[in-house]
DNA sequence: TCAGTTATGGAAATGATTACCATGTGCGTC
DNA sequence: GACGCACATGGTAATCATTTCCATAACTGA
């Protein structure tokens, strides 16, 4: 399985590098066609789906089922606490979860654990100014 | 907001019970039908939806996007370990991670967090013999 | 240049969920 | 019991993110 390093995927590798938190498929289409860039909806979703199977992006899910999108990290964590408000996201140290998972797994007899932990909250800063939800609006 | 225990409210509730491990809308009314019960796909979900509201059923979304509901048992537990395989649930104690959701969140300057956990795996059960993941097929 | 593989992207399909809305039902009141 | 009305129902149509199809285009090694 060859990787051909297109146009269109260093650009939505890019794309993705330049928002602040997590963004989905349909806003980083949106941001690379309104920077001139022309590619298809179809490409985006599958460059996300490569770069999520190779292990360069974290992946979560909002209430509504959407697949929100961001790099991962050089630590390689994996596990964020974000604002519902502004969309903020901030790594977070999850070993206790990781080491927990495989503890109460292992006590069930459960094999090829995986597990999903997502935190959301509201962060400082929204606090005080509530700000919509939106990839303009994202502070760092 | 009046409760109106209506006949199909009823039978939602009871099929839910019926149900060994966790369980989708559709599935759910499948069975129902299946059982000579006419309910409408849209009554099944506002009842679940009602049924979530309230805090009679937990909710957990499996990696397709689709939600499944279970009845919350009497322990008040929210968190399971789910067979990838066959369904069945199993109540885990998460009090650990409850803690550990509000600690990172203070420590981060969040409030009103929310936390997500789900954990996956494949149960002893099905190591041995694999079966297709279908409501009629569960084991409890 | 040629052939073969891989990538692209518009359009159509999917599939769970929700909105709409006309109709039906439970229930307190007279 | 009959009346009225808010609440419930359920079929159909819309939504919406994501996937599939498939014909066309681009890349790569020979």
């Amino acid at each position: 399985m060859p990787w051909r390093p297109t146009r269109q995927r260093k650009a939505v590798l890019s794309a993705l590098h330049d928002c602040a938190g997590f963004t989905s498929a349909q806003e980083l289409h949106e941001a690379l066609e309104a920077d001139g860039i022309p590619i298809g909806l179809t490409t985006v979703y599958r460059a996300l789906h490569a770069l999520d199977r190779s292990g360069q992006v974290d992946v979560v899910r909002e209430k509504s089922g959407e697949r929100l999108y961001r790099p991962r990290p050089a630590d390689g964590h994996r596990h964020y606490l974000v604002c519902r408000d502004c969309g903020l996201s901030t790594a977070v140290d999850a070993d206790a979860v990781e080491r927990w998972a495989e503890d109460v797994a292992g006590t069930m007899g459960f094999a090829e654990v995986e597990h999903t932990v997502e935190l959301t909250g509201v962060c400082d800063r929204c606090r005080v100014t509530p700000a919509v939800r939106s990839s303009a609006e994202q502070h760092s």
